[in-house]
DNA sequence: GTGGTCTAGACCACA
DNA sequence: GTGGTCTAGACCACA
């Protein structure tokens, strides 16, 4: 009755308007294009990453059976789920979502107006300040 | 009766996942960012823009409704829906955009495992590939 | 372009939520009710009210219809708009709008939970805050 | 085909001229802050409203969404929907609400040349008509 | 013509 | 089951 309340509904880390599974499915791509997760590697179970991602496990289901009916990973039964072997697959995949957030910067710049050089600016002073990052 | 009958269906051109009257609200905060629709003046009706884009008016008038009550436009009873004529608040919504679309490319890329440099060597030889946008 | 700008679209002092034209039906109720319209007496030209309230004619037009087809108004060809002579007519008027205040009043604050004597108490407050009124 | 047909169309109790998306939400904030609904409580679901006040879902769903947008209550994807549990939000909303209904009552009465004597007389005069409310 | 509200009904993501 | 989006279409208030 005294003091301030404040609402926690601490929850995982999405953002509203996509729906989770496929930020979920963008996640893993990330992962395993980087090598955070080798080819051929197991990933970890729908359980497991339901838990880590604060998140429904139907939802991290719906997002393996996405990727996996894209090629990208493969269940094999009792055993787990597994990255591909196949490298041009995945070079591939890298190569899409690259090109898709490169397209979706410049789309986006230009259509409010920026120029060519302002965005390059833009991107440049953003990266300075990143932390970390030696080999550059 | 006779022959064949083809169904063209026309539609939009919006991105599956994400909801259209937030990429309507994107397209409109871009037209008022870059000019295209001066400070004050008047945007189009929520029928014709309904029409332009293939879309219910109801979904048009979410994204103008969401635009009002972020100050970005405002409403006339019978005259219609108009730009705010508060420069600031415009250059604010400016500048969260473009901050929104960087930090999407680079959190993007770096999740992809690529490295500041090569980053900017992307964005790069995708501008040059641009057409015309003369004054760079 | 320099300096603040505001957003100047001085209108109508009505609220948003209600039809201008019940608005100001009420208003002109209120005018003949209280007497700062007589009986019998000359109600202000659609045109001039349409101005004094900055709305357009057609609305002034509108209660004004409606005010007659509830018997409170008449318009005389030519002559212009008048109250009724019917003093039973503005009784009932006066009783039902005073009514319907009231119990507005009480069934909103017992909804939220006030009992009988807080609403007194919270009304006699508001009443001793108001400037004027000597005659009590 | 034989006989008289007669369609009895039982609607909810709303009162014609305001939006009755904006009279739920005056109800569900009545209900919040006499506690009749706790805090951090669930709402009924958008469909059950619906069904209890015959309404189209898409409405009950509209009230919901502004009373969200106003901070007094907040969605969890699938879960449902919940009371803030900000009590001091809580409080704020339950006295504009009052200050409302206090200020329309004695502008409206003032307005009709009620004094203020005769405001508080007419006042008592209907709570003490009113049913029940033993502990005034 | 212009925005606002409402219904009926479909389909989706999430738990 | 729960909220969110979308379509199709009707009717209203206001200019």
């Amino acid at each position: 009755m005294t003091g301030a309340v404040i609402n926690i509904v601490l929850k995982h880390m999405f953002s509203e308007n996509i729906p989770i599974y496929l930020q979920i499915m963008d996640h893993v791509k990330q992962d395993i294009c980087s090598g955070r997760i080798a080819m051929g590697g197991k990933l970890p179970s729908v359980r497991d990453k339901a838990i880590e991602l604060s998140v429904n496990p139907n939802t991290v289901r719906h997002a393996y059976q996405e990727l996996e009916s894209e090629g990208i990973i493969f269940t094999q039964r009792g055993m787990g789920t597994f990255v591909t072997e196949d490298s041009n697959k995945i070079d591939s995949v890298r190569n899409e979502l690259a090109q898709r957030l490169v397209r979706q910067l410049i789309d986006g710049m230009t259509g409010l107006g920026f120029k060519s050089r302002q965005i390059l600016l833009l991107v440049d002073e953003y990266l300075s300040n990143l932390p970390g990052d030696e080999e550059r």
